[in-house]
Order: C-alpha cells, then structure tokens, then sequence
DNA sequence: ACACAAGCAGACAGACTTGTCTATTTAGAT
DNA sequence: ATCTAAATAGACAAGTCTGTCTGCTTGTGT
C-alpha cells in the first residue's frame, strides 16, 4: 500500500470506529489494531487523534454530500424534488450503519474550547444548506432572495431534527413527519 | 447538612458540570471537589457514576419540565400558546448557563448497549411530547386524534431542531424559523 | 547495489480514570 | 450518655488513555 492509500485506509478505519463506537471510546490502540498498522505509522501520518479525528469528519462529509447529491439530482427537477432529502435519509436509516449525526455526536463529546473541530462543523453545515439552497432554485422564485434564504434554513431544520430524533427514539416517525412538514412549507 | 439534602447537592453540582463540561470529561475527583464531600460519601449515595448519571437526567428534565410548565401556561389559552415554548427557549438560550440538550449530549457519550441511560431519556422525550399535547388542546380540536398526534409530534420536531441548532451554531435563528414553521402549522 | 524513507512491534512515560478501603471524627437518636 | 450511622481524608488498586521512542525490517528510486 502506498503512503497516501495507507493514509485513506487509516482514515476509513478510524471513521468506522469513531461513528460507531464514539471518539472517546475508541482508543488509537483500537484503531492501530483494526488497521493492521504499528503505532508509529499512525503518528507518522497523523500529529494527533484530534488531527485524525478532522480527517474523519470531512471523510464522513464528503462521502455524504456526493451521495446525497447523486441521491438527490437524479429525480426530476420539480418543486418536489428537495424532499428526496428525506428519502435518501430514510434509506440511510434503515442501513444497519446508520448511527446519527456524526457532527453533534463529536460536538458533544469534545469540550467547548476545540475551536478547530467546531468550525469544522459549522463549515460543513453551511455546506448541506447550501446544497439545500441549489435544490430549492425551482422553489419560491418569484419570491426575494431573504424569503428563500429563510425557507432553506427551514428545511435544513426539519432535515437534522428527522436525523437527529430518529437515531434518539431508533423509529422513521421522525422522518416522515419532517418530510410531511417539509412539503407543506414548500 | 442531612442525608437527602446532602444527596441533593451532590446532584445538583455533578449536573452543572455534567451540563457544561460533558459526562467522560468531568471525573469522579472533580465532582467531590466542588462538592466539598468525600469519595467514600458520594459512593454512599450513588453506587456507580453512572447511577449519578441517571440523577442528573432525572434532575435536569424535572427543572425543565416544571420551568417550562409554568411559563407557558401563564399565557392566555389560544392556539398561539403552544408558540411560546420557543420563547421559552431564546430566553434559555440568552442565558448563560445554555448549552443544549442533555440528552443528546449524554447519549452521544455512552456506548450504544447503556440501555438505562437510553430508555430514561426516551421517556423525558415522551414526557415533554405529553406538554406538547396538553399546551395543544385547543388547536386541533375538530380533528381525529391521529391527525392531532402527528401535529403533536411535528411540534416536538421543530422544537428539538430549535435547540440543537441554535447551541451547534451559537445563534438564535434556528429558534426563530423553528417558531415560524410552527406557526404555520397550527 | 546502495541509500533513504516508511513500515513494523512493542516497551515505556506520565497522566488520567473509577471504585475500594482503612482509619478517624462527627452528629443525632434513644 | 451511649450507640450507630454517616461523614471525613486520602492512599491505593487496577485499569485506561495518548503520545514518544528504540531497534529492526522492508521496499522503491536512482
């Protein structure tokens, strides 16, 4: 395996981990182990687990918006095509890995004063509305751009409370009331 | 000080850095520290930190409860009282001491098997989608009641939405919209 | 063929963690 | 006044964690 591959496959297997089992919980003991890797090549690639753990973070939102995106452009382009959003999100949900929000599940392990990951996260979200943002264009057209703005950050809401309470409650009720609520509002 | 109150103090000093500081990130130490008790003490009163846990779920959620009961209540009964959960709210939000939703922030910490943490939290949810309904018995009221508990649960959406976001961006328009939407579908 | 970078295994430091235990003192109830 | 339960301080066990370091091996480019 090459350097910049060993350096993605630890990253994949990292992420894995911290989704599943939590930061704090996984030990760069475990991850080393899981990767097939010594100690010393992790430290090689990686200054610290925070540093890692920003790698997982733009993996796992990477992989994400292309999904999602690819998920999301392929339906016709019609008013109705934002609320595929939740149902790419209902077909997440019922893969076995689906585990929640990976953003606020590191937020809300890290204390406050990691700015670093906290920009990270606020970057990401600023992201998801604006991919929002360019699948509501056929929406409210004719209406100011501040209308638009606000109904996107609207969306955006009812997209992370349906990820957010279905993990919580492990029920789809969440889902599809966002997505009920999300076409009345469109 | 007397055995009870004693507990109650305890209680009330693991919650305010539980809440502030995350769950794994305050110890044991620190806990009897601020307190001002001894270790053997608080191992008196709770056989585990994670029986402590639980007194601080169980502690903040009837504070919030019985806070947030009384505010919204004080209002005139029109359909518009149930709005005022979101006052509620921003004026939780303006206070210092905000720092989102306990729960979410607890289970994003425990591992996925710490089953009475995640079904004590699943019963505050219940609980506050209960207030939810009672605050919304005038709106609806023509309505079947399946009609009447979906509305009651797109509440509860918005309202979780409202904190979680407004905490991760450390600003109040995701209360503001939340409360927008909500207006919308009452 | 040789050099250099990158991999390996794992010991180790040093700082944390929860929970137990001993030994002593305090305070309230009968 | 005496007895019991609960408080105190703090050492300690047994484990966790991240990150560093040494010594050795492998593989690739020139």
């Amino acid at each position: 395996m090459k350097g910049s591959e060993l350096r993605d496959h630890i990253i994949v297997t990292a992420s894995d981990l911290f989704y599943r089992n939590g930061y704090n919980s996984t030990g760069i003991n475990e991850i080393i182990q899981k990767s097939g890797i010594a100690k010393a090549t992790l430290y090689h690639h990686f200054k610290s687990k925070e540093e890692l753990c920003l790698s997982y973070l733009k993996y796992m939102n990477t992989k994400f918006i292309e999904s999602i995106k690819e998920y999301c452009y392929s339906r016709p382009l019609t008013k109705n095509r934002i609320l595929s959003i939740f149902d790419y999100l209902e077909e997440f949900f019922d893969d076995h890995s689906f585990n929640g929000c990976w953003c606020i599940k590191t937020v809300s392990e890290l204390p406050q004063e990691d700015k670093k990951i906290r920009t990270e996260i606020q970057l990401q979200k600023k992201q998801f509305i604006e991919l929002i943002s360019e699948l509501t264009q056929i929406n409210f057209k004719d209406k100011p751009s501040k209308y638009k703005e606000s109904k996107d950050r609207q969306i955006y809401l009812l997209y992370e409370s349906a990820v957010g309470e279905s993990h919580l409650h492990q029920m789809n009720w969440p889902i599809i009331e966002a997505k009920n609520i999300c076409s009345q509002i469109i």
